[in-house]
DNA sequence: ATGGTGGCGCGGCCA
């Protein structure tokens, strides 16, 4: 069994010691961090070497930045959308293990309307090539992260509430089934879940206490490995800790392919 | 309530 995850660690300085725990406590096989926060001389690589991790990381100062770790090497990497020049560090590319995997931290949008939502529809365009082109190459595809979009209204405590809002308007959604008509399934659809199931909550307002969460993080499989998919699932428990991520993980099982 | 909390870094931006 191969298992992934995804976690926007809100700054991997400050989150180190809840990453190592939970890697320590849950066999993950590769896992794709986003919001790291920190520039590539500032990632703690010897910690994470040290679990027996490989790394890929694509970090910058005070913002952004994304990592994929993975027990097996890592290669044929990548840390750019291909036509889509921009300093902000939100992607890592590798194949390990046979499978391609797409880290993605992908733009917030701020508000709906905003330059910064016309810049999160651009790089959401320019994500939907670079996906066609990858599932192309690499039948066997996992694209995770922090997509910044909950995919219905199943994803969102109060759908009334946030109708047509940041994360979750129209063209976002759109956006999102676009790269699913490529070929990929959300993985946490795949099985039966609890009601009100999400993997981010503000920190404000008691949000993770009331549950006032969306699902925007997710595990994508091609075709091929969604049929070896055997769970996938959001770990709170990370969440329920002192001083945490405002995201908790999101983890998917995969069947090895046989050889 | 144009608020609330948290991270970065030390004022204001970003989520």
């Amino acid at each position: 069994m191969t298992t992934v995850a995804s976690w926007n660690v809100n700054s991997l300085k400050v989150r180190l010691p809840q990453l190592v725990e939970w890697l320590a406590a849950n066999p993950i096989d590769v896992i794709g961090l986003q919001e790291t926060k920190l520039t590539d001389e500032h990632f703690p690589q010897a910690e994470l070497e040290a679990l027996g991790y490989h790394v890929l990381r694509s970090g910058q100062k005070t913002y952004n930045g994304v990592a994929l770790l993975s027990r097996q090497p890592i290669e044929a990497t990548k840390v750019d959308l291909d036509g889509f020049d921009d300093p902000q560090r939100r992607v890592a590319i590798g194949t390990s293990g046979g499978v391609r995997y797409l880290n993605l931290y992908v733009p917030n949008g701020q508000a709906v309307g905003s330059e910064k939502y016309a810049y999160k529809l651009r790089w959401l365009e320019a994500l939907h090539r670079l996906v066609q082109a990858e599932l192309a190459a690499h039948p066997q595809l996992v694209v995770m992260g922090d997509f910044n979009i909950a995919p219905d209204d199943r994803d969102v405590h109060d759908p009334a509430a946030w109708a047509g809002q940041i994360l979750c308007s129209d063209a976002e959604r759109g956006a999102l089934q676009g790269l699913l008509g490529l070929g990929l399934t959300d993985t946490f659809r795949l099985f039966e879940q609890p009601e009100a199931s999400f993997s981010w909550w503000d920190y404000r307002q008691a949000g993770f206490r009331r549950n006032l969460g969306l699902r925007i993080d997710l595990i994508l499989a091609s075709n091929a490995l969604r049929d070896r998919c055997h769970s996938s699932t959001v770990d709170k428990e990370p969440r329920r800790a002192e001083r945490p991520s405002d995201h908790a993980p999101a983890v998917a099982q995969f069947q090895s392919h046989p050889l």
